[in-house]
RNA sequence: GUGACUGUGGUGAAGUGGUUAACACGGCGGAUUGUGGUUCCGUUAUGCGUGGGUUCGAUCCCCAUCAGUCACCCCA
């Protein structure tokens, strides 16, 4: 069958591409608002940046990658997430030549081989921001202030920002020791997964679902508390210029990214009516990242947003747009003899930029006055046998009703100045 | 990747192992000659996700497959 798209592809019909418009058009505005350029890289990378940049333990690369071998037997990966190609493109394109900081943005569809559900699609689509170079504080501020904006520039709300720091390469290391050592004698109590996460990714173990786990890890050392003076000095940078901008949030202790390039800040914005897909912005910084890259040691951080939960999370609130928002001016011909005077009207409105359409099916003049009113025309414009001979043409106001004979060019100018007005 | 539920026209849906698959909305056509939004009339699935099987016969039973939904997992 040709009929369906593959698993948990989803199509954007007009009526909905309207509304991811004006979610990109207020990622773009709020972008430009913070200075951040978009930077476009392509859907597929080597395999290899994927591996060294996400962390070849992870999830994501381990079970969820759409990887193959190109013809030229190189192994190429559609892209699960954007920041290790935005780094690769930093780092490829010299954008650090530009000035001391790249301020990047981005939007399009990231891939992943995931049970599709609600908020959750194979090919889906972020927006992401990066700021690759400064290393204080206040940018992570200005970073998680701008995912907020967007949030609020749509109308949502009801949402919840999570905090924390995940330490860095000095402090962790000595932390999942402490970890590790507070859950050894609990590990055979773990569930199964945390069993495995046990010397994989202790940290995990604070996150888990499970009311066990929970339990058991309840008294656990948490990160935030052993942290090295560096990263604790950073964190509260953080929470003080958060509050200099008035942006509220929580402290999650147990908050942990996926990706394994975070370190210090890790956030996550929750939408919370959105089911187990909750998550609608994570992000951190990754000061260690470029470095892995073959870069110079270089701090960045950024965020991603998903743009089909935000959708969601829209809908939730009854932010969506349902009505048209073209509204066509409709040329009517009466007639065969009529229709190509109409036709080449219906060109010369194009021409002067007004919004025009007419029906190409030959139907009758009541069909094609209800497809106006349908689209809700503010204007039609009726040519007959009559009309047509005499160069002119029956302007009818849908709204008041009333129309009048004149000109052709005396109905361009008059709807050319509608539009204008 | 694991578990569960679901799958009838453009949409919401009713339905039965056996002639023509309710109903509503929408779409299309029409209600005297060149006019919309109300009303009225007509029409609108040779088909019940797809492919097999059971049966004299299946949309309704069985199997597989595909897709969707929910939870796990993961994450945006």
């Amino acid at each position: 069958m040709l009929t369906s798209g593959p698993r948990g592809t989803h199509d954007i019909t007009p009526a909905e591409v309207k509304n991811w418009r004006r979610v990109e058009e207020a990622a773009r505005a709020i972008c430009d608002l913070y200075h951040y350029g978009e930077i476009r890289t392509p859907i597929f990378e080597h395999t290899e940046l994927f591996l060294r940049g996400i962390g070849e333990t992870t999830d994501v690369v381990q079970k969820e990658m759409y990887t193959f071998t190109d013809r030229g037997g190189r192994s190429v990966t559609l892209r699960p997430e954007n920041t290790a190609a935005v780094v690769r493109s930093y780092l490829e394109q010299k954008l650090y030549a530009d000035s001391q900081a790249a301020k990047l943005f981005y939007i399009g569809p990231m891939f992943r081989y995931d049970r599709p559900q609600a908020g959750r699609l194979r090919q889906f689509h972020q927006f992401g921001i990066e700021a690759i170079g400064p290393a204080g504080p206040s940018v992570d501020a200005e970073i998680i202030a701008l995912g907020v904006r967007f949030f609020e520039s749509l109308g949502l709300n009801d949402l919840n920002l999570l905090i924390n720091s995940v330490g860095c390469p000095k402090c962790r290391p000595q932390y999942r020791v402490v970890l590790q050592e507070f859950l050894r004698d609990k590990k055979d109590d773990l569930c199964g997964n945390c069993q495995s996460r046990f010397d994989r990714n202790p940290m995990r173990i604070l996150d888990c679902k499970e009311e066990k786990c929970n339990r058991l890890s309840a008294g656990a050392p948490q990160m935030i508390d052993c942290l090295c003076d560096e990263c604790a000095e950073h964190f509260a940078g953080l929470r003080q210029y958060l509050d200099a901008v008035g942006i509220s949030y929580t402290i999650n202790p147990r908050l942990v990214r996926g990706l394994d390039y975070y370190t210090k800040t890790a956030f996550e914005i929750q939408y919370p009516h959105l089911g187990a897909q909750s998550a609608v912005c994570g992000g951190g910084r990754y000061d260690g990242l470029i470095e892995e890259c073959g870069g110079p040691s270089t701090p960045g951080i950024g965020f991603a947003i998903g743009l089909e939960r935000v959708l969601l999370a829209m809908e939730k609130q009854e932010l969506l747009d349902p009505v048209e928002d073209v509204m066509p001016v409709w040329v009517l011909p009466i007639g065969q003899m009529a229709f190509s005077s109409a036709f080449s009207l219906l060109n010369r409105l194009r021409q002067r930029g007004i919004p025009s359409d007419m029906d190409h099916g030959g139907r009758s003049l009541k069909s094609q006055m209800k497809q106006a009113n349908r689209t809700q025309a503010r204007y039609v414009v009726m040519i007959g046998e009559d009309e047509a001979r005499e160069n002119q043409v029956t302007l009818k106001n849908m709204v008041t009703g009333e129309q009048t004979l004149m000109s052709a060019d005396a109905a361009i100018n008059q709807l050319k100045q509608e539009m204008n007005g």
